[in-house]
DNA sequence: CGACTGACGGTCG
DNA sequence: ACGACCGCCAGTC
């Protein structure tokens, strides 16, 4: 066996970064219709506490295709795309169109972000759509 | 190899 | 509300 003499605790593998990559797109699809989640949240969930970039990496580089990325806002509840450009305004779109009301270019994370448990502790398990919650 | 840049987040003044 | 920093990770020049 080749010794490796760069064993460095902070090294990261590839088979750790796609599977880092893997979870975040995972965690992404988790959020349902009509709910969203900061970057940060994601990064959470997919157990990258304090990755937030990759997060955006992942949605950067991933395929929007099957991907809810619109879900996806900064922690202030803007867009993570600068006022005034297409991927912002697409956003905004999508996000309408699933019932998330967007004020001003931002969305009422503490109406809309979502939370498991918040969800199955305020509403019980199996409602993780709320939905018409009284605006 | 270092500096810069991003679909980020949090703290501090 | 705003800007300056720092921590964070991957890609690019």
């Amino acid at each position: 066996m080749v010794a490796k003499e760069r064993d460095k605790p902070a090294e990261r593998s590839d088979d750790a970064r796609a599977d880092a990559l893997a979870r975040i797109l995972a965690a992404v699809r988790a959020i349902p219709r009509g709910r969203v989640a900061s970057y940060g949240q994601v990064a959470a969930n997919a157990g990258l506490k304090g990755r937030a970039r990759l997060v955006g990496y992942a949605l950067r580089t991933g395929d929007g295709r099957a991907l809810p990325w619109h879900r996806v806002l900064r922690a202030n509840g803007a867009s993570a795309f600068p006022d005034g450009s297409a991927g912002r305004a697409e956003q905004c779109k999508r996000l309408e169109r699933e019932g998330v009301r967007v004020s001003r270019g931002r969305v009422d994370l503490g109406r809309y972000c979502w939370t498991r448990d918040l969800d199955v502790l305020l509403w019980g398990p199996g409602a993780a759509v709320p939905a018409r919650r009284r605006a």
